[in-house]
DNA sequence: GATCCCTTTGTGAGCGCTAACACTCAGCCC
DNA sequence: GGGCTGAGTGTTAGCGCTCACAAAGGGATC
């Protein structure tokens, strides 16, 4: 199979110089004569020399991959995330290896990142959402840069979140703004921290309205269970207006309340939390929350290069606040 | 920064043998007594040693990492494609790269070709649905295992598709045995392969069935596009089916019929493709074409191992029959 | 002219691993 | 006993690169 490419030694000997030599004009160092520099491009480009990563991740002791621990790639935050990661270090010259797994508990992560750690990653992103993740987390290797997004913000892990709370604020306060008495929630799982900080946002508003605050609604992400919950709020006439934990859940609980006549937003109005490129074409067009995912990538991978770069004493958290996105499910409660 | 873990020696010392037994031990050679394997397994054990891959990936010319190049992850199609493509690829003992490219043009997927080269892959994934990126992956190096998804059927590439011709045909001749005339078809962007396909099997049975063929409707992916072209075909009162060549198609359209008064299944049936999660809570649930992407993946990977392990024999190229899953917006049309 | 410094280049070692080969020690056959 | 076989183990030589250091040459300075 696959016959060796031309290595740098022949590179040096096509362009009359030393190996050494070489070295420096592809890292870019001082102290090359500009003349030597293009006869060792030439050489390169004669040859279609390509360097050889696994060579300098065995000197260096370090790659230029970044693994990546997610739990569900498919869903739509996760693969967002993911792609604007991925962009991110591409630009820095940095891979990306991902990982899922299927649970986030301590054996799962540390598999993924056993794996991630044997081929020498230069640092580990963990999309870690859920409390499980944590222990796993603080048993990881020590002198691994590890960044956590969306993760526990009571552990000492460098960490960049989306501001969960000030999200379901905005969702929250534009509802009671827009004259509802309350503001009915349908919350994500309960171990995860984006809930939690969903359920706060919501909490803190309506009690700083004054508002009576109802029973969160649990369910986990899927359009099926906000479609079960929204069967539930159909048959409750006092429910007018509903913030869901993500844009899924908005989709089951329209549906639900579709089929049970009440309509959106006369009757009840609802707001999302994701702003899937979708939510435009629910029915009636979705109100709802977008978070930035190329600034939490951004974020992350700043976070992540500052420590492989050993710069450890910068900020170790990131806030990233997401925007209310007004669309046409929110209307004034019917008189 | 990182110190350095045990090496292969350090177990050898612990074990008091030579790391060439510890090597033997790692990859599972014969001619191991079974009291010095363990005495082996239980200094690695104690000193917490993980293999250098870099070290290996240097002395055999191969790693354990398999590149995927694909266009928007952000997709529900790719990004299932892509999480079912790292779950078999961890099964196998490979990690998998993502490389995002924003155009399928030549210049970008040779960028990221050869990022993966750098980083010395031991195969390629392409997920090349597009004409455009015909040419690149023909000037792509020839040791490099490679193996095409949903690309170009006409091209001498180890080639995995969906069978999207049959998954239409499927989805068409459901329309017609529910008493349709003929099916409008919302179709995909020109350039790509799928789009091609499922404008193919559409056409044919259409054509089978005697019935008239509409000029299809031209669209990209998007739910947006979806519910422009809904519009037109909602004031067309001849239309009683369409089938829309995504699932986020389906969306945008069904929105459009919904604001013009025309009711989904009662007056216009409305067939989808994809399958995503929340397609069952649409109003109304979709019925539409499920492709199987843990199969695609399985069969993508069993190409590549192939080609990486030299068996470059055997068959080229695998097809993957799609399922249709009935919901209700389908229903005989208004008498 | 001797000394220094700065630029530019080369030399040698070694990262951690696998592959090839050499070696030892039994057991067996003639 | 000599020679064979095969199991089990060790020795050695790199893979392609970077790092530390050495060294050569030229200019400025005294």
């Amino acid at each position: 199979m696959a016959v060796r490419g031309p290595a740098m030694t022949d590179v040096a000997r096509l362009a009359g110089v030393s190996h050494q030599t070489v070295s420096r004009v592809l890292n870019g160092h001082p102290y090359v004569r500009e003349q030597t520099r293009l006869r060792v491009e030439a050489a390169i480009a004669e040859l279609g020399y390509r360097p050889n990563r696994a060579a300098r991740a065995l000197v260096t002791g370090r790659s230029q991959v970044i693994g990546v621990v997610a739990q569900n790639t498919t869903l739509y935050g996760p693969a967002s995330l993911l792609a604007a990661l991925e962009q991110v270090a591409a630009e820095a010259g940095f891979a990306v290896s991902v990982g899922s797994v299927r649970d986030l508990d301590h054996r799962s992560i540390s598999a993924v990142v056993e794996r991630h750690l044997a081929h020498g990653v230069a640092g580990i992103v963990v999309i870690a959402p859920v409390e499980s993740a944590g222990p796993a987390l603080e048993r990881l290797p020590k002198e691994v840069p590890l960044v956590t997004v969306d993760g526990d913000p009571r552990r000492l892990v460098p960490l960049v979140t989306v501001d969960q709370a000030a999200g379901a604020r905005q969702a929250t306060q534009h509802l009671l703004d827009a004259g509802h008495r309350t503001v009915w929630h349908v919350s994500g799982p309960a171990d995860w921290f984006d809930s939690a900080g969903r359920i706060k946002g919501w909490r803190e508003t309506l009690l700083a309205a004054g508002a009576e605050v109802p029973t969160p609604v649990p369910a986990d992400w899927s359009a099926s269970s906000g479609y079960r919950c929204g069967q539930m709020l159909a048959r409750m006439p006092e429910v007018t207006a509903v913030f869901t934990a993500n844009d899924h859940l908005a989709l089951g609980v329209l549906r639900a309340l579709h089929e049970y006549g009440r309509r959106v937003p006369d009757e009840v109005s609802v707001v999302g939390f994701d702003d899937v490129p979708e939510a435009a074409y629910f029915i009636p067009p979705l109100t709802t929350v977008r978070p930035d995912f190329a600034a939490v990538a951004r974020a992350s991978l700043d976070l992540l290069l500052a420590q492989i770069e050993g710069d450890s004493g910068g900020e170790l958290r990131q806030t990233i606040a997401p925007t209310l996105v007004t669309r046409d499910s929110v209307a004034a409660p019917p008189a």
